[in-house]
DNA sequence: TAAGTTTGTAAATTGATTAAACAAACTTAG
DNA sequence: CTAAGTTTGTTTAATCAATTTACAAACTTA
């Protein structure tokens, strides 16, 4: 039964056109809405006022005349309501609080041992709780809860496979829904990261992205036409596990020479291990070593560019997104990254699209993921009618 | 100035819900319209007979009842307009007119040799010419005209760049727009595949399918939600010239190992001409010597069943559509194929994905392109209000 | 000070959907 | 063969969100 037309689906349509301008373009006043929007003032006026009666707008005074009456100039009220994001990593727990501009009113980390499935959830829960006990007395409270995970999940909060994690089929939306009282939406990592980059950091004027999120593996996000591409099965889509070598190494997924062989973190640190003789190695020490000049630690950074250029020509190919957003912890490196990068790029993409696409490393750094997550909860949130109907 | 919602807006999905049914699940009567659609018996009354009085829907008698009065079945009239397709090859022309439910009326497939832009542009003004002089009498007559070519197109109906047709900055779809009076759509002939199998092949089932166009080179169309995705720069996306080689063999796009030189008809051909020592070896050729038990032959496909196997597994792990088409000539060599090219799909790829994926051969074989070209001008058609709004 | 602008609200109108009622056409149980 | 119940499709009145038109208030500018 496919979604009709009625008097409820304008308000609603209008409503949120009406909504998105404060959100948006605030300070903003109901005669500039009306004028951007071809809706008549009559109309806006209304609108605004039910909006202003369900405590997500405000008027903050009188704004700059331009010849006649000044108009009252309307805010977006962020603080109507709070969302928590998670970012539920093999090791750690990041949360955060924000309000639903998604301005960070709360942040921690958080280390975790994955024991046990029922040790990381109670663990959750804590995390989450004491989050939640940071937000401010508001309008609706706690309004959702996002969680980035590293695998896949079905629509309905069940984890149905988190390799790193070792779960399978794991009820945890539902777990955390219950003990909270509040929506819950499961996601994995690399898509929550995309709709962070979309809606708070790089990608916010961009209708197409693809976010890489680079770590022991290789996740991307996909969000086309501002929505986030989901794929057919839950399983969006993992370009980490496109072969860009025919008969190359042989990777645990089934297939060979898949592209996170070679250009993920881990494919770099063990490189570089070998190569430096240096069994602790990490990211951070690679970096230092670079910086003071090492020549083999900045050709490891020149080589790990390549391998990334060749995937990102690839998708920039394949799907030729406006935006590939390159992100986790690999933003620190960008120095060393970014010319050898770019020139595999520019040695390999056609001219064509190459032109109007973008390539960026992410501004949000390691907070693209929990931001996403809360993105999602005040997306359900507006997007369960109740604020906008009636 | 986004899209608002008034009567209009309501009345107009209304509809085409209502019209969709019509065309869907014909015959069908206003009573199981309402009852599925989720609307008043009364609205659907109502707009069941402005779509019966725009010609589009007809009354052809009373069906069974089931145990109260005999409701009145409705069918979509297809022939209330005709549709006009086009698909550009490099050296032919294929041509067909079809009723509005993509019925063909009227095929026919010219050669053509290419000598200069205008002598092409004449060419299918004459084809198209001939179509329209076959459409019957009817209440909307020629509605429109879709022409698939081999390169990308602006939203305008230019011709930016197609390299084996030596075009770049062609203003075709003005051209043809000018000759006729009806809108035309120009698009990619890979995207017009992807719609056609959508809209009247295999893929009427799917949400999300990638059509491969395999001939020269290899062409990919995206559908996603249902929707042809265009990508940022109309660029839609070329799987075929996505790396599976890392330093493979230089392909004129700038890449090396792009995909499609290990797989497209081209790579098999050039190899098969070399190893059988034929130069004037052609598909029908190889296809007739493997049904012989020739060895070498055999070899070739397999060989080539792999290669393909290898950029679907790319496909199925990037992107996850439900379905993958195998369109264009290669159909013809499906006996030869499937084995290996199944055996790498499955040994390269994922369980979980690969699951809910299905992996078929074109049914439509050669006029998936033209059909999809008539299935954009029936849209357009249907889409541009005139017939949903009074 | 008067004229013109701009903002936001109010009142009347429009039009598509819905809900309720109903007539017509049909099946079926007794 | 009749009476009761069902199903279909239309009619009528009510609802409600947007629009159109009008207008008062607040402001700028000549």
């Amino acid at each position: 039964m496919r979604k009709t037309g009625d008097l409820n689906l304008v308000k609603e349509i209008n409503k949120s056109i009406v909504l998105d301008y404060i959100r948006h373009q605030s300070p903003i006043s109901r005669a500039r809405i009306a004028e951007l929007a071809g809706l008549t003032k009559a109309t806006v006026s209304s609108l605004v006022n039910e909006l202003i009666g369900s405590r997500l707008v405000q008027e903050i005074g009188a704004g700059a005349s331009s010849g006649g009456r000044k108009p009252m100039m309307l805010l977006f009220n962020g603080t109507a309501g709070y969302s928590i994001g998670v970012d539920l990593g093999v090791d750690y727990i990041l949360v955060v609080l924000t309000d639903l501009s998604g301005r960070i009113v709360f942040e921690r980390r958080h280390a975790h041992a994955n024991t046990s499935v029922e040790r990381v959830i109670d663990a959750l829960k804590a995390a989450i709780r004491e989050a939640a006990d940071q937000a401010p007395a508001s309008a609706y409270g706690i309004i959702g809860i996002g969680i980035g995970i590293p695998g896949i999940s079905d629509g309905q909060g069940r984890v149905l496979f988190a390799p790193n994690l070792g779960w399978e089929n794991v009820p945890l939306g539902p777990a955390i829904e219950e003990a909270f009282g509040v929506p819950v939406v499961i996601d994995n990592e690399a898509n929550a990261g995309a709709v962070g980059e979309l809606q708070f950091g790089t990608g916010q004027a961009a209708d197409n992205l693809v976010y890489l999120s680079i770590g022991s593996g290789i996740g991307t996000g996909i969000v086309l036409n501002k929505e986030l591409y989901r794929g057919s099965s839950g399983f969006s889509g993992e370009f980490g596990h496109t072969s860009i070598e025919l008969e190359g190494k042989p990777c645990r997924c089934g297939n060979r020479g898949c592209w996170e062989l070679y250009a993920s973190e881990s494919a770099l640190l063990e490189e570089a291990r070998k190569q430096l003789e240096d069994r602790g190695l990490d990211v951070g020490r690679l970096i230092r070593l670079a910086e003071q000049g090492d020549e083999a630690a900045i050709r490891l950074f020149e080589r790990w560019g390549f391998y990334l250029g060749i995937g990102i020509v690839n998708i920039m190919n394949g799907i030729n997104p406006g935006l590939i957003v390159i992100g986790g912890k690999l933003a620190e490196a960008e120095q060393w990254l970014k010319a050898p990068l770019l020139a595999a790029v520019e040695r390999r993409s056609m001219p064509y699209p190459r032109a109007g696409m973008g390539l960026k490393f992410s501004g949000l750094g390691a907070r693209s993921t929990v931001l996403g997550a809360c993105s999602f909860a005040i997306s359900k949130f507006f997007a369960s009618t109740k604020v906008l109907v009636n």
